[in-house]
Formats: structure tokens, C-alpha cells, sequence
DNA sequence: ACCTGAACACCGTTCAAGT
DNA sequence: ACCTGAACACCGTTCAAGT
């Protein structure tokens, strides 16, 4: 698991940043966000902890490496649930927000420092920013074909907001265990939960 | 300001305990939840920084106090602007939530306290669950007045959960600057996003 | 260029006393 | 009972080298 040799005169290393960013993803899966620490994360790469450094500004600059390419999966995998349940429109809302709400579960550490306080308050993260565009995209994208294919019974971006609002809901007080459910009755949990948003959004048939 | 002079004598001191918390918010309206130190505490009450584990076990003791007066508060301020709103339901609904959303953000630390990472995964902390189901309770007498005078779509609990997750993911999101308002159009902000969850959760008319 | 090691100014928490 | 002070095992980050 954490075998620290670091093939032995490979530092000059190849790939210090990457290195870096696949054991913070470890370090997070195993352990949480609160005990997440630059020292540890060089000790498992097997370099001194001032290593990081060249690489990364500040423990704030690891953190938002590391949340940028989970905006990247939680893309991936609402583009795929949303894939996998087409052509219906519904069906692709539910499937979309069903996946977001997965992601904050199954990778619960992770989304915490995606989406707890924010890491590009400064703007120094202009990559982490474009991430999360193409994240908040995918629900315009969404919401666009709903106002054409069913009619909103509002603005589209306010559509937007308030399904983002409740599947963001959902996910972090699911995943503080604020609501308890078991892994296995999630779908079905998100569905009933989200179904009254979805019906309000959408005109009436 | 923090002139840490302890009323000579007063340790032995009358109420640490309220003097710890009360010096705990007003650090997290100061400076935020992240850099709270319980040194620092200790320094602004002019105690040693040993005196607070008398009163608490460890940080999350601290914290669990701090969240449970939040819970306190945020129920008093929903029901102030429920009572104000009376007795149209919906008005209340909104008023309600709208609360919830302006509490977040005017008390932004101390939120993070009450609903970031769960204090009391481990049941140390009674008295904070009873503040948190107090303030599930007063959503809950709201959908249970909205079942029987207007009728639910669905199960009363679920429209709770419905209401809660929207209401919630809305405060974060705001609270993050993941959506960006100004206060002083924060309510009609939020009346906004969550008109189309109110009607999906009632029975149309 | 890239990496290291000692040092600084902090933490939370424990231990052993003091009044 | 209540509070203190030294100590321990950590942090993130800076500085000054080493190869």
C-alpha cells in the first residue's frame, strides 16, 4: 500500500505534482478532509515535506489541484447517468442529480473539499474555476432542453439554481448524516426527495 | 475589545463555561471557523489555555456547545418570521426557510459549526441533538399544518426532507459564494429558488 | 532545477503540580 | 475544586543550503 521507495533515483521524478495528487486522493478516500496533511502526503510519496513546495504554492493550492479533478469526475459521471437514461428528459434530470448526490457519498472526502469552503476565494485557481463551469454547464445544459422540449415555469437559470440547491442539499446532509440512508436505497431516496422539485419546475403537463 | 482583564479574582469564576462560549462566537464572528484555536480562547478569557478542559473534554466539545445555542437561535429566528408571516401557510413556508438562508449567511462561522462536519457522530452530545430535532420539528408542524389544510403531494416526511435539503443546499451554496447575492436581495433570492419546490410540495389547487 | 534539513511559531492534549 | 505550567508530538511555512 503506502510502500515509500521512490524507485530509487527517480527524483528528479518524473512526475512529482502527479505523484502528489494521487496520494492526496488516498490520503482523503482513507482518512477525511480534517487530518489531511502536507507532511503525511510527502512521507507517502516518499519525499520531504518541503518537496510539495515546488509545486504548490500552499496547502489551499494541493486542495485545489485535488478538487478540480473531482469537478472533472462528477462531470464524467453525471454526463454518463444522464447518457444511460436518455432520451427521456425526466429521466436524464433524475439520473443527472441521482449521480451528484452518488459522487458526494461515495467519495465523500473529496467533495467536502470541492465543495466546502471555498478554496479560489483570491482567484489564484483560474483551472478549478473553469471545472466548475463546465459542472454548473452541465445543469444549464439540462435545464435549456427542459424550458424547449417541456416549458419551465420560470427563468432557466433560476431552474438551475433551485435543482442545484436541492441536489447539493441532499448530497452534503445525506452525506453529514443529517438524513440516513443506506447506500442501497439511495437512488430511490433521491428520486422521492427530488420528484417534488422536478414536478415544480417543470410547466404542468 | 479583548481587554482579557478577569475581573480580578473572578477565577474561581462565577461562569466559565458561558464566558468560554460566549468568547467562542464572537472568534467565529471575527475570524471564521478554520483558524479557531482553542489557545486563542482560552487567551481572549484570560484563563490558561489548560482552564477550558475543565468545562470541556477536547475542541468538538467546545464546538458541540457553540452548535447547539446555534440550533437554539435559528429555531427562534424561524419561528419569529413564521409568526410575522401568519396565518397565511405558504407566506410562513417562505418566511420560514427564509430565515434559515439569512441566518447562514449573517452567522456564516458559526452555520459551519452547526452543519459542517457532524460533532456528534459518537453521541457525546445529547443536549445538541435535542437543539437539532427541535429545529427538524418545527419543519415538520409545518408540512403536518400543510398536509392537513392544503395537502401534500407526497408523504409529510418526505416533503420535510424535500424543503430541508432545498432550503439547506440554497444556505450553503449562498454562504460559499457558489451563488452569488446580495444580502439585502436575499429574500426575494430566495422566495425565488424555492417557490418551484413549495409548489411541487403542495397539492395543486 | 530540484530537493533537503534545520528552524520558527504555532497547535491540541497529557501529566504533574500548585492554591 | 479549580487553575497553572512544562512538556509531547505534531502542524504549515520560511530560510539557507546542498546536488
Amino acid at each position: 500500500m503506502s510502500d515509500p521507495k521512490p524507485t530509487r533515483g527517480s527524483y528528479h521524478h518524473g512526475d512529482l505534482r502527479r505523484a502528489l495528487v494521487d496520494a492526496a486522493l488516498e490520503i482523503l478516500a482513507e482518512q477525511g478532509a480534517d487530518s489531511f496533511t502536507l507532511r503525511e502526503l510527502a512521507r507517502r510519496v516518499g519525499v520531504n515535506h518541503r518537496a510539495a513546495y515546488r509545486h504548490f504554492a500552499d496547502k489551499t493550492a494541493v486542495f485545489a489541484a485535488v478538487a478540480e479533478q473531482g469537478y472533472l469526475e462528477l462531470v464524467a459521471r453525471m454526463e454518463a447517468a444522464r447518457a444511460a437514461a436518455a432520451p427521456d428528459l425526466e429521466a436524464e434530470v433524475f439520473a443527472s442529480c441521482e449521480a451528484y448526490v452518488a459522487f458526494a457519498l461515495d467519495r465523500s472526502a473529496h467533495f467536502r473539499v470541492m465543495l466546502g469552503p471555498r478554496l479560489n476565494e483570491d482567484g489564484r485557481f483560474p483551472e478549478l474555476e473553469r471545472a466548475v463551469q463546465a459542472a454548473w454547464g452541465s445543469l444549464v445544459a439540462l435545464m435549456d432542453r427542459a424550458q424547449r422540449e417541456r416549458g419551465l415555469r420560470g427563468e432557466r437559470d433560476d431552474a438551475v439554481i433551485t435543482l442545484w440547491a436541492a441536489t447539493h442539499g441532499l448530497a452534503t446532509l445525506t452525506l453529514g448524516r443529517r438524513l440516513r440512508v443506506k447506500r442501497s436505497a439511495l437512488p430511490a431516496f433521491t428520486r422521492r426527495a427530488l420528484a417534488p422539485v422536478i414536478a415544480g419546475l417543470f410547466k404542468p403537463a
